[in-house]
DNA sequence: CTGGGGAGGGGGCCC
DNA sequence: AGGGCCCCCTCCCCA
C-alpha cells in the first residue's frame, strides 16, 4: 500500500516554497535508471551478530541544549509540515536524538556579566568585552546583542533549521536535514518525493518489482536490505530483541514493545 | 493477537 | 564538502 501521506508531491510547482538559500535542485532520476538497474550483489549471507539489547534507551540531559535563538533564527511560526503527517509540537518529540530538552544552566560568561552588573565598580573599571573575539562594548546590552548574533552562535556551531526547531553542529548536517523538508528527489512514475536519491531508487523498485536482496536460507527476495535483515531474524532461534523479564526474544523491536505493552512486565 | 513483509525516515560514516 | 551507503528504526498492513 502506498504511503503517500508520508511524502510530498510536487504536482504544483507554484506551491513549492521558496527555499532559495539551502534548497537543492530537484533530482529527476535518469530514464536509464528505470530501464536497467545494476543488480546489487550480496557477497555473503548476512548473519546478524547478537548483541546486548537494552530495550529502553534513556536520553540523558547531559548534553546542554541552548534554546534561546535570536529572533531572526527562530523557527517559522505556524509552519506546517509538508509531510502530511500532523506532528505534535516539537518539544514532545522525545524520540529525537537531537533534542535533550534540558535547559542549559547559566554559562560562566553570563554569570561573570551578572556579577559585573551587581558590582558597579567593575562596570566602571572596564568595558564589556566579548571573551571570544575581544570586541568591547560600552553597554552590557550591546555586548549581549553581539554575542547573541555572532560569537555565541559561532562557538556553538549551531545551525538551526528554519522549518523546524532542530539544530545541527555543521552546515552539511543541516543541509541533509533540510532535504527532509524539501524532498528534492521526485519519482518520475508516480510523483512521490523523497529526501535522498537512494530512497527514491528504493521506491522505484516498488514499481519495477526488483528484489535484489535474497535470503540465503529460504530464497525469499526483498527490495530493501533492511527488510532482508529483519527477515533473517525470523530464521534465528534466538532473536535479537529480548524481553528483560521473561527472556523471550523477538525479531523486531516493535514486537518486543508490543509484548511489553501487553503486560509481560506487569505480570512479573 | 502475533509475527512478518513492505515502505519509508533519519543520522552517521566513508570516500 | 557532498554524495553514497549503511544501519537502525518506525509505521502500516495482512495472514
Amino acid at each position: 500500500m502506498p504511503r503517500s501521506f508520508l511524502v510530498k508531491k510536487h504536482f504544483n510547482a507554484s506551491k513549492k516554497p521558496n527555499y532559495s538559500e539551502l534548497d537543492t535542485h530537484t533530482v529527476i532520476i535518469s530514464p536509464y535508471l528505470y530501464e536497467s538497474y545494476p543488480m546489487p550483489v550480496i557477497p555473503k549471507p548476512e548473519i546478524l551478530t547478537s548483541r546486548a539489547y537494552s530495550p529502553i534507551t534513556v536520553w540523558t540531559s547531559a548534553a546542554p541544549f541552548h534554546s534561546p535563538l535570536p529572533g531572526g533564527l527562530s523557527p517559522l511560526a505556524g509552519y506546517s509540515s509538508p509531510l502530511g503527517r500532523v506532528s505534535p509540537p516539537p518539544p514532545s518529540d522525545t524520540s529525537s536524538k537531537d533534542h535533550s530538552g534540558s535547559e542549559s544552566p547559566i554559562s560562566d560568561e553570563e554569570e561573570r556579566l551578572q556579577s559585573k552588573l551587581s558590582d558597579p565598580h567593575a562596570i566602571e573599571a572596564e568595558k564589556f568585552q566579548c571573551n571570544l573575539c575581544n570586541k568591547t562594548y560600552s553597554t552590557f546590552s550591546g555586548l549581549a546583542k553581539h554575542k547573541q548574533l555572532h560569537c555565541d552562535a559561532q562557538s556553538r556551531k549551531s545551525f538551526s533549521c528554519k522549518y523546524c526547531d532542530k539544530e545541527y553542529v555543521s552546515l552539511g548536517a543541516l543541509k541533509m536535514h533540510i532535504r527532509t523538508h524539501t524532498l528534492p528527489c521526485v519519482c518520475k512514475i508516480c510523483g512521490k518525493a523523497f529526501s535522498r536519491p537512494w530512497l527514491l531508487q528504493g521506491h522505484i523498485r516498488t514499481h519495477t518489482g526488483e528484489k535484489p536482496f535474497s535470503c540465503p536460507h529460504c530464497n525469499r527476495a526483498f527490495a530493501d536490505r533492511s527488510n532482508l535483515r529483519a527477515h533473517l531474524q525470523t530464521h534465528s532461534d534466538v532473536k535479537k530483541y529480548q524481553c528483560k523479564n521473561c527472556s523471550k526474544t523477538f525479531s523486531r523491536m516493535s514486537l518486543l514493545h508490543k509484548h511489553e505493552e501487553s503486560g509481560c512486565c506487569v505480570a512479573h
